[in-house]
DNA sequence: TGTACCATGTAATTGGTTACATGATTAC
DNA sequence: GTAATCATGTAACCAATTACATGGTACA
């Protein structure tokens, strides 16, 4: 069977860990969210056709005070799919960010809206920034700052936090650049 | 009518100057490619859509020794809708990026697999790198250094590469770091 | 009694890729 | 002739978002 990166992205958490598609949506929030996300209406139907291709399993669990819910386990042809597609090569990603378009385009606009605009995006990842950088501290607290002494699923998760904190610096960096330039530039045109 | 993102991308290279789908197409290499890609099978469709809600219009012109082509320009309303729209707050961009994925589940493969893999990465990265500091190099050269001397086009394009720039720089940085990381715990483990 | 969170699903629509299809011109 | 490039389209499929839908538990 075709697994989609949405199905190697759920193996690959059932292969840390049992859980169900609920937990599975949560944990398609930070961190793994910042490079992979899935709502619960893409979810549930992967699950259903993993389970279909015999790549995971499900049992129901009685939880006291909450319903019932499907615990989901990785098989061993479910953890052999997900190994062997881990280091194999990758399609070309193709990257859409609509910021860099609107900077591409930015001649249309007014030199100060455009400014403004820039000006909060860099914000925005700033803030970003800022939030990752939080999580790196309490990683460094929690197992230590070298990344040799960690453990193997421990660094996974601190390589992409570190990409995580890479990306969103420089394109804050980059949004200021914009940003500080273009004012430059309305100012400039303004004293003539 | 609501325009989606490849139409406002359609749009904002019709305002700088009109051409056929073909044309556009050839566009959405490099360097638009680099944040926003199409293929001539979605952006025909598209131009018939804006056609039709009457944002471009067409007319066919015939060419020595090649085939008639049609030759799409902005409206009035078309060029409104884009300028409107190129300093709107964007709606939040959700980043899939397969290889940080691969990066947070590297303890599923050897580590000797996962270097080679961001190893490769990173040697990928680093040639798109380089391909756009020559672009930057011909800029330099075309329209000067000063950012501020520029024509609001062509900073706008050098906005644009620039973000290739920081973007692949960061991007290479950070897979040299994984590969050369996950050498030195391989290394580290097999010493015992 | 209403809100928040737990828990699971389906349906409709949009956006994008891949494949199918056609036909002209130019250069080798 | 045949391959490359110009030029334009449609159809089938897949991935992802948004909306529709249901029902339980806890707490104020």
């Amino acid at each position: 069977m075709k697994v989609s990166t949405l199905g190697y992205a759920v193996l690959g958490l059932l292969a840390g860990e049992a859980m169900s598609g609920y937990d599975l949506k949560l944990r398609m929030g930070d961190p793994v969210g910042f490079f992979w996300q899935a709502s619960h209406s893409q979810i549930y139907p992967e699950l259903a056709k993993l389970e279909g291709a015999g790549m995971v399993s499900h049992r129901v669990v009685a939880q006291e005070g909450k319903q019932d819910k499907k615990v989901y386990e990785i098989s061993t042809s479910g953890r052999e799919a997900v190994e062997d597609w881990v280091a194999s090569p990758p399609k070309a990603g193709l990257t859409r960010d609509e910021t860099t378009l609107r900077a591409y385009l930015s001649w249309l606009g007014g030199a100060n809206e455009m400014a403004g605009f820039f000006r909060e995006r860099a914000r925005s990842h700033q803030d970003q920034l800022e939030r990752y950088r939080e999580t790196e501290a309490r990683i460094h607290r929690g197992w230590g700052e070298d990344p040799l002494a960690m453990e193997p699923q421990q660094f996974a998760s601190y390589a992409a936090l570190k990409r995580g904190i890479g990306y969103e610096q420089e394109y804050a960096r980059w949004c200021r650049w914009v940003s500080e330039t273009l004012e430059a530039r309305a100012e400039q045109g303004s004293e003539k």
